[in-house]
DNA sequence: AGTCAGCGCGCG
DNA sequence: AAAGCGCGCGCTGACT
C-alpha cells in the first residue's frame, strides 16, 4: 500500500461491508498501491494481488502498453476476502474510500476494470452500456471504464474489444495522438445539409462519388407502424478511397430540422442519386434501406453490407458496428442515448449518424480486401449473401399475410381453452388464508404460488431440481412438461397443468404478439439475421431498435418457430386469390452428411428413394411401415439426428422415454446406438475426420467454403473440447443446408421476377421456404421452384458437385398449416382444382 | 419502470 | 466426467 495515501484514506477498523467480517488485519481496506503523484489509477473489483496483476499485465502489454510503472492501483472493494461476491450493498458501502482515494491522488485518468469499479468511481451501473465511455470524476480525473478480464475468459470473443478499450485509455492519458491514421475521424470532412444550397453540392458529390454509405437514425418503431419517421439521413461519400471521403449530415423529422415539413421529399430528391453511386453500403443494410425505401427511395438496393462481411470472415466475433469500429480501426467510442432521438439535441444526433457512415466506410474499404484475400468467402458473399440481403429486404418490407378471420377464431378456442383449464385448475387452490405470506397471486406458470402448491399444499413429489444456486441451496423444483407428465399419474392436476402451460404460451407468444404486430395491410413484419447464427442459417424474430422502443414491451415474432399446429400455422396464409407454397428440402441434412461422409449405405438409400427416419420409426416402434404415424416418424427423426451429431447412449436413455415412453437400460441403449453406426460404418470415420481437421485448423468448412471457427477445439477443458469436436460435425452439414435453402430462396425468386410474375418468396424456414404465389402463376411457378431447388448451379458458382439426390416437397393450399402435399405428376401440370 | 439470468419450450 | 447441433421468446424473480 501506499503509505501517504494509507495515512489519509485508510480504514482499518471498517465493518460496513459483508466483506470485512471475512478480512482481518492487512487485509482490511487495503488502500492504493502504486507511486506518489501517479497521473494515472486503475481500479479493480477487489484489491490487486499478484496473479491478477500478472494476467492484467499480459493483457496491458498486448495493447501495448508494457510500461503501467506510474499507475496507482486501486479497488472497488477494498477488504480482501476468499469466495465471497459483494452485492450493491456492499458496493455501496465502500464507494466513499474509492472517492476519498481520487480526490487525494488526483490523478489525470481512471480506468475501470468491470462493472464494480465503474459503480465505484462513477455510481453507474451496466458495464455493457457504459463501457468506452468517458466520465468526470469529482476530482476532476477522465474517468473511463472497460469489462473485466473474467469476462474475456468465459467468453473469448470478448477480448479484441477489452485489449482496444485497454489501448484507447492508453493513448487517452498518455497524450498520444490516438491513431496515425488520418481517416481516424472525419475532422473538417463533414457538412451539415441544412440550407438548398448545401442539398445542391450533396448532389454533385453523389454523381461524382464511386461509394456511399448510408444510415439512418429513426423514431424507433417499425418503418410499417403509423407514426414512423426517420430522423436524420448520413451518407459518406467517396471516389475509390478514404482519401476523399466526406460526410454528409441530413436533418429530416428532427424538430430541429429545416426540412421536417418536407422531409420525405428531400430523400426523393437524394433518392435519384444516390441510386446512380455504383457501390451502396451500410452496415446491417436490410434496415436501413427498409426505412428508406418506404420514405422516398423505393428502389434503393445496397450493394455491400459490413455486418454480412464480417460475420463471413468471423462468425464469431461482435458484430455491431461500434465494437468493430473500435476493434478494427481503433475508432474511439461514440454514441448517444438512441431511445428518444426526437428530444436529443440535433446536432448530438447528426454527429453520431455521421460518424456511423463514416467508420461504416472504413470498414468496407478494410473487409473488401479481406473477402479479396479469402476467394472462398468472397464468391459466398457475391453470389450468395448480398443477394440474400436484397431479397431479404423485399421479404420483411411486404412482410406475411394473414387471415384475420382464422387469427380471431383460433385466439378465442385458445383464449377459451386456457380459461376452462384454468377454471379446472382453481378447483384445486385452497382459499386464500392458507397461502404463505410471501405469495399474492395465483400463477399457474412456473412461479413461487405453482411451487408452493404443487409441492407443498398438495405435497406431490419433487422429481427434478433447477440449477443448484449460486450459494450452494437447491434449485427450484422443476415445472418442466416432462414433470407434468409423471405427476399426471399422481394427482389430476399434473395433465391440467400441462395443458395449461401449453395454452398459456399459444396466447401469449403466438396469439398476442401476432394481433399486435398486424398492420393495416393484414401482415406481419419479422426480421431475418442473415449474420444471426455461427453456422450460417437465419435467425429471425424482433429488429434489434425494436427491442428498445420506449413505448414499452414490443412483442416479436419469430417466423421459424410457429407449431405446426393448423391452430397456429392456419393463421398465415395467403390473401383471396393467391396461395401458400411451401418448398420443403427432403431430409436435406442427413442427404448432406451422407454426401460428406461418403456413406455409401446412406447414398444408396437415398439413390433409391428410401427414408432413413421412416426406418429408424419402424425400429423404435416395432410397427410396420404402414402403421407408423407422422408424430412416430418425427421423434425418430430426433433420433437420427441426435445419433448423427453425437449424441450418446446417457441422452438416448432420456429421448426414449420422453418420444416413445419406453424404458430404455444402459446396455440396449448403448446397443442401439452401436447398431445405428453399424448400419452406417462410414459415420465414425468421417466423425474422427472433422474432429482431426478441427484439430489441427482450429476451424472447419462446408462444401461451399463458409467456414466455423472453433477456439475452443484447444481448451483444456474436456467437456468444452467435446463440444467444439460436435460442433465440428455438426456445423458444415448444418451450414451447407442452410446456404442450400437460401440459395434457392435467391434463385427462384429471380426466375419470377425475370417472367413477369408477381409470386413471391416469404421467407425460409431453415430447409424449407415458403411462397406466396397468385393462383393463375401456380403453373408456371411450381416447377420453377422444384426445379430449382433440387438444381443449384453449386458447381459454377461454389464448385461443388453434389452427388446425393436432392429433393424439393411442394405443398400448396390457402394457409401455411393447411397446405396439401403435391404429387410429381401437380407440380409439373398444375390444374387448379 | 427497466435489466438480467435462468428456465422451459417453440422451430429446424 | 460427460457427451446432439443451431436459434428466439416469454415468464419469473431478483435486482436497481
Amino acid at each position: 500500500m501506499n503509505k501517504r495515501l494509507q495515512l489519509a484514506v485508510r480504514n482499518a477498523v471498517c465493518t460496513n461491508c459483508r466483506m470485512s467480517n471475512q478480512a482481518e488485519g492487512d487485509d482490511v481496506c487495503v488502500t492504493g498501491q502504486g507511486p506518489n503523484g501517479a497521473r494515472v489509477v486503475i481500479v479493480t473489483k477487489f484489491p490487486i494481488g499478484p496473479r491478477s496483476r500478472k494476467e492484467l499485465s499480459g493483457f496491458l502489454a498486448d495493447a501495448d502498453w508494457p510500461d503501467v510503472d506510474n499507475v496507482m492501483w486501486c479497488s472497488a472493494i477494498k477488504c480482501r476476502s476468499w469466495g465471497m461476491d459483494p452485492n450493491k450493498t456492499d458496493m455501496k458501502a465502500c464507494r466513499p474510500y474509492l472517492d476519498e482515494e481520487l480526490n487525494f491522488v488526483k490523478p489525470e485518468y481512471v480506468l475501470c476494470i468491470g462493472g464494480e469499479a465503474l459503480f465505484a468511481a462513477t455510481g453507474r451501473a451496466g458495464i455493457m452500456k457504459y463501457r468506452g465511455k468517458l466520465f468526470t470524476h469529482a476530482s476532476g480525473a477522465t474517468v473511463m471504464a472497460t469489462i473485466a478480464p473474467g469476462m474475456v475468459a468465459r467468453n473469448p470473443r470478448f477480448r479484441d474489444g477489452f485489449i482496444a478499450d485497454l489501448r484507447y485509455f492508453r493513448n487517452l492519458a498518455s497524450g498520444i495522438v490516438t491513431d496515425q491514421d488520418p481517416y481516424h475521424t472525419p475532422g473538417e470532412r463533414q457538412t451539415t445539409v441544412a440550407t438548398k444550397a448545401v442539398l445542391r453540392s450533396l448532389l454533385a458529390a453523389l454523381d461524382a462519388s464511386g461509394v456511399v454509405s448510408y444510415d439512418v437514425e429513426t423514431t424507433g418503431a417499425g418503418e410499417y407502424e403509423s407514426g414512423a419517421a426517420i430522423v436524420s439521413l448520413s451518407l459518406t461519400t467517396a471516389a475509390t478511397s478514404m482519401a476523399t471521403a466526406h460526410v454528409w449530415k441530413i436533418p429530416l423529422f428532427h424538430p430541429q430540422s429545416p426540412w421536417r415539413r418536407q422531409w420525405q421529399r428531400i430523400l426523393a430528391i437524394i433518392a435519384r442519386y444516390l441510386y446512380k453511386v455504383k457501390r451502396r453500403i451500410a452496415h446491417n443494410a436490410k434496415f436501413d434501406t427498409r426505412w428508406l425505401r418506404t420514405f422516398g427511395m423505393p428502389e434503393l438496393t445496397p450493394t455491400f453490407d459490413t455486418i454480412i462481411a464480417a460475420a463471413l470472415l468471423d462468425e464469431n466475433r461482435v458484430k455491431g458496428l461500434k465494437p468493430l469500429a473500435q476493434q478494427l480501426l481503433g475508432a474511439d467510442p461514440w454514441g448517444i442515448d438512441t431511445k428518444n432521438l426526437l428530444i436529443t439535441p440535433i446536432d448530438e444526433v447528426l454527429d453520431y449518424n455521421g460518424l456511423d457512415t463514416w467508420h461504416t466506410l472504413r470498414l468496407y474499404f478494410m473487409f473488401r480486401e479481406q473477402l479479396k484475400a479469402q476467394p472462398r468467402i468472397g464468391r459466398l458473399f457475391i453470389y450468395l449473401m448480398m443477394p440474400l440481403v436484397q431479397e431479404l429486404v423485399n421479404v420483411e418490407q411486404r412482410g406475411v399475410y394473414v387471415d384475420r378471420e382464422v387469427l380471431a377464431t383460433n385466439h378465442n378456442i385458445a383464449r377459451q381453452t386456457l380459461a376452462d383449464v384454468r377454471e379446472q385448475l382453481m378447483e384445486w387452490v385452497p382459499p386464500r388464508e392458507e397461502w404463505p405470506p410471501n405469495i399474492k397471486d395465483v400463477n399457474f406458470n412456473a412461479s413461487n404460488f405453482a411451487r408452493w402448491w404443487l409441492f407443498e399444499h398438495l405435497g406431490l413429489p419433487v422429481m427434478a431440481r433447477g440449477k443448484t444456486k449460486d450459494d450452494g441451496s437447491p434449485g427450484a423444483p422443476s415445472m418442466a412438461e416432462a414433470i407434468m407428465l409423471e405427476l399426471a399419474e399422481l394427482h389430476e392436476v399434473g395433465k391440467l397443468m400441462g395443458e395449461h402451460a401449453l395454452w398459456f404460451k399459444r396466447c401469449s407468444a403466438f396469439f398476442e404478439s401476432y394481433e399486435a404486430l398486424l398492420d393495416e395491410n393484414s401482415r406481419i413484419h419479422t426480421t431475418f439475421k442473415p449474420w444471426g447464427t455461427v453456422t450460417g442459417r437465419l435467425s429471425s424474430g424482433k429488429e434489434d431498435e425494436e427491442k428498445l422502443t420506449a413505448r414499452g414491451h414490443v412483442k416479436g415474432v419469430n417466423l421459424q418457430q410457429v407449431p405446426r399446429d393448423p391452430l397456429l400455422r392456419g393463421v398465415f396464409g395467403a390473401p383471396p386469390g393467391s396461395s401458400f407454397v411451401e418448398a420443403d428440402y427432403s431430409q436435406i441434412e442427413l442427404r448432406i452428411a451422407a454426401f460428406l461422409a461418403r456413406e455409401q449405405t446412406m447414398l444408396h438409400l437415398y439413390a433409391s428413394g428410401q427414408d432413413i427416419h421412416m426406418a429408424m420409426a419402424m425400429r423404435m416402434t416395432g410397427k410396420p411401415a404402414s402403421r407408423v404415424t407422422k408424430e412416430e416418424r418425427k421423434r425418430a427423426k430426433a433420433v437420427n439426428f441426435g445419433f448423427l451429431y453425437g449424441m450418446g447412449w446417457h441422452k438416448f436413455v432420456m429421448t426414449a422415454w420422453s418420444n416413445y415412453q419406453l424404458r430404455v437400460t444402459e446396455e440396449e441403449s448403448r446397443a442401439f446406438r452401436t447398431s445405428f453406426f453399424d448400419q452406417f460404418p462410414m459415420l465414425p470415420a468421417w466423425h474422427a475426420k472433422q474432429r482431426r481437421l478441427a484439430h489441427k485448423f482450429g476451424r472447419v468448412m462446408t462444401p461451399m467454403g463458409r467456414v466455423r471457427h472453433l477456439p475452443d477445439i484447444e481448451s483444456p477443458i474436456p467437456d468444452v473440447r467435446a463440444e467444439a469436436e460436435r460442433q465440428a460435425i455438426n456445423s458444415p452439414v448444418q451450414g451447407f443446408a442452410s446456404d442450400m435453402a437460401a440459395l434457392s430462396m435467391v434463385f427462384v425468386a429471380r426466375k419470377f421476377r425475370k417472367l413477369g410474375l408477381t409470386a413471391h418468396p416469404i421467407g425460409t424456414v431453415h430447409d424449407a421456404v415458403n411462397f406466396e404465389i397468385p393462383n393463375d402463376e401456380l403453373r408456371i411457378a411450381l416447377p420453377i421452384i422444384k426445379d430449382t431447388m433440387e438444381t443449384l448451379p453449386l458447381e459454377r458458382l461454389f464448385g461443388v458437385v453434389l452427388d446425393v439426390p436432392i429433393v424439393a416437397d411442394i405443398k400448396v393450399g390457402t394457409h401455411w398449416g393447411l397446405a396439401r402435399e403435391l404429387s410429381i405428376d401437380e407440380v409439373y401440370d398444375w390444374q387448379a382444382a
